[in-house]
DNA sequence: CTGTTAGCGCCTTCAC
DNA sequence: GTGAAGGCGCTAACAG
């Protein structure tokens, strides 16, 4: 019902108001001053064929199609689904649509869909952890609008990210300050942004604490990941362990527990992202809540100046904030 | 770097290579015999040139974008998420792009947005769990290529759902196996098709098991209605709960627990769709697995089959599969 | 204020 | 096999 029969075009609309072309289109987009009776007439005829403009052929004409890409690593990732979701409604809210690409965690497609789907898009939105500066740097260069999610690239390019290296200092203070002295640290993909920053955050604590012992272990980004750490945990004599995401916090909490560790009395544990099941765990885990979605909307607000051609947006840093959970207490 | 400097245009390549722009046309898009010296001078031409057919002007003139819409209630939700995903790779190894759409649980948003995002893509898969069927009816009458994700709406429109049916029945089986008569069922939205599937299968076991006992206790759809739910579980002397989905169920769980009721023993939890948190769970969640990824790549499979002609790809109902796992057990 | 004329960039009959 | 011309549906200069 709500479709145009087969393909009402703005001819028939002007045969039907029995104006010209132009005056459809002027009419229906407000243009410039149309008679106000023509304008009315034009209207109805419009709305009797249940016309509305070819969005294709608007685009081709227009050079912009109303259309935003995103690419993410994996849309099966909690992170970036929040990110979407917050993007998405945002830029809908502004009358934008949402193309979606999934790189499935492959740099090489991260980079061919960026430069494809733009074609199909006025600009991107991008999140790519894991992509290599140099490649990012000249990607982005010649990509028109863009927009950096956790990432940066040179002045022109706005970005929006989590402060992560803020959040795991605000971690590492919240232990120190419950008793805390032997930390060890599941390490995320080594060759992250977000781990490098995390990485950061350590040897800040380590420099001001020199009696503190932050060890460090190896690790992945899923539940399994820190499933496998756990022995090496409870090895490691730590009395709190910071996870790289919740999904591994979540991982270790699960097999200490199966092991006969208490937590948090024999070991705090903390996560890093707060996804949606952070708070379920028992006991519900401490983390820094990342506002995804916020970082979404922020990323559109970014792309939509860039797209009224405003001066690029400054860097916008979110600072997580510390969900104190039962995952974590004084240190025993 | 990989980006066109700023316009080229198949004319750009005619005059670099040449030739006439019908000559690049039919070289780059292999149709018609083109002399191979002259295709190769063309194709030589077009990568110095970065030269990449403009989609738009390609969409315009061949009437198909290849692209999908897909309208999803929720992003948030992570059996969407699943659902989108598994449906994004599927048609990104086709060819094809994917638009998204959150209705953000509206239905008025979901027939806004699935006719207004038809236009820009070649055909529309649809999750619009709370729409009315007359509404839906109406609406996939004039929508033209489209597949029903968990609804259906007449023989020529495709729709894949999982059997939400089979599945609880599957569950309040395997329940009955293991001893326990008294059950309670936490019903989701009332309204909801996926609700009316779970009671017809209550409805068949009350038949089949007359000295059994099903309370329905009405609820949410969220880790919070659950959580509200559990005294009334708690008093109702059931010995196991079905819960609406995992989240339901994740809610019922961990308020239980706190309450000192203790699970399996005391009472069996059940949740739906085994989303990826649920096997996490303390303990691990027993749940019906429903394959959304594949739901969607199914999805996927459908829609291509409308475009390329063929005739509606039939019904398909995937059973979800019961994932025995920790929160349940025998009655006592 | 309104109609006519060019394109936007591409593909596809038609003649050659 | 190749080029020239027309048109996909629409908007933006131009006249009038």
């Amino acid at each position: 019902m709500p479709r145009p029969p087969k393909g009402v075009t703005i001819a028939d609309v002007a045969a039907r108001a029995g104006v010209s072309l132009s005056t459809v289109s002027r009419a229906l987009n407000g243009n410039t001053t149309v008679d106000p009776a023509l304008a009315e007439r034009v209207r109805t005829a419009a709305a009797d064929l249940q016309y509305t403009a070819s969005p294709l052929a608007r685009s081709l004409v227009l050079g912009r199609t109303q259309t935003i890409a995103v690419v993410v690593p994996d849309l099966g990732n909690p992170t970036f689904q929040a990110i979407l979701r917050g993007l998405s409604r945002a830029a809908a809210a502004d009358g934008y649509h949402v193309l979606i690409a999934d790189s499935a965690e492959s740099v090489d497609e991260e980079r061919i869909l960026a430069v494809e789907t733009r074609r199909r898009a006025d600009g991107v939105i991008l999140c790519a952890p894991r992509m290599p500066q140099d490649e990012l740097d000249a990607l982005v260069s010649g990509l028109g609008p863009v927009v950096l999610v956790n990432r940066s690239a040179g002045p022109g390019i706005p970005s929006v990210r989590a402060d992560y290296r803020a959040a795991l200092a605000a971690e590492l203070a919240h232990l120190y300050d419950h008793g805390h002295r032997r930390f060890v640290y599941l390490s995320g993909i080594a060759r992250s942004v977000a781990n490098a920053a995390r990485l950061e955050a350590i040897a800040a604590f380590r420099a001001q604490h020199p009696e503190a012992d932050v060890a460090e272990l190896p690790g992945g980004v899923d539940f399994d990941s820190g499933a496998a750490a756990a022995d090496a945990v409870l090895e490691s004599g730590a009395t709190a362990a910071l996870a790289f995401n919740d999904l591994v916090a979540m991982g270790l909490l699960s097999t200490v527990q199966a092991k006969g560790c208490r937590v948090p009395d024999d070991l705090s544990i903390m996560g890093f992202d707060d996804i949606p099941f952070a708070r379920y765990t028992t006991p519900p885990l401490t983390t820094a809540a990342v506002p995804a979605a916020e970082l979404g909307a922020r990323a559109w607000t970014a792309m939509r100046g860039l797209l009224e051609g405003d001066e690029p947006a400054p860097p916008v840093a979110l600072r997580p904030e510390l969900a104190v959970r039962g995952s974590s207490g004084p240190a025993h």
